[in-house]
DNA sequence: GCATTGTATATCCATATGGATATGTATTGG
DNA sequence: CCAATACATATCCATATGGATATACAATGC
């Protein structure tokens, strides 16, 4: 079996930095193809292509506006790949790993400071 | 150009379901190669594969043990997706979007309610 | 030293990628 | 109806994936 296709779920749609770099862009507002094409300095036909991974996922919605297709973003789609890394986030927090949140909650007196890299 | 190599970064590297289940076992604390073959059933060379893969990436560590290798999660390499992800995070907030944060913000008088999605 | 255990590496293979380019389709204007 | 604009789709191609399997290497025990 080959690698998951990149429109499989959003962790692999984004994967691609150009498709990050789409959302980014759409996290501003609706655009237009045109505009991403611009902004992105790809080609006309890639950064559709990529819009259409990322509208498999439904990273993105698509409206019709006379002769141009607007862009937007759809953020629900993107919890998952946050609800995922959150799960690590205490993890390079300022007090370094888990083990100080558990004296802390043993010891709730002790006052303490940032042991911060 | 073919797709970024699963060891470009560490987006590219968790894409891959199995290297995330692999990550989530190591949040628990260190593991030897063998564990992780039987947490995920998969072969060993598929596991040895998927961490070497994690190591390129530097979201994982070895430490020889014996006939051992403890592989154990160096959550830092993880914090660029938290980064990244965490600029769409207000955006599936119990309010929807960002207008009411910028509206809020202008006239900081006026109650609000939830307009939940 | 040799077998055993624990991992890593080296093939083989089907698949889908992403860039390039050409062309198809839809909307607007004359 | 034809040209122009705005997008989408259809190739072609090199590449590396991830699973399978066999094998190499390294440490331990006898």
């Amino acid at each position: 079996m080959a690698r998951a296709a990149t429109t499989t779920d959003a962790f692999n749609a984004v994967a691609e930095p150009r498709r990050r770099e789409i959302l980014d862009a759409l996290s501003l507002g609706e655009r237009p193809v045109n505009e991403l094409v611009d902004l992105l300095g790809l080609a006309q036909p890639h950064v559709s292509r990529h819009l259409r991974v990322l509208r498999e996922v439904g990273v993105v919605d698509v409206r019709d506006e006379g002769r141009q297709r607007l862009y937007r973003l759809n953020p629900q789609a993107l919890k998952p790949i946050h609800t995922w890394i959150s799960r690590y986030e205490h993890l390079w927090a300022e007090r370094f790993g888990l083990l100080d949140d558990v004296l802390a909650g043993l010891q709730e007196d002790t006052p303490q400071e940032g042991a911060g890299q």
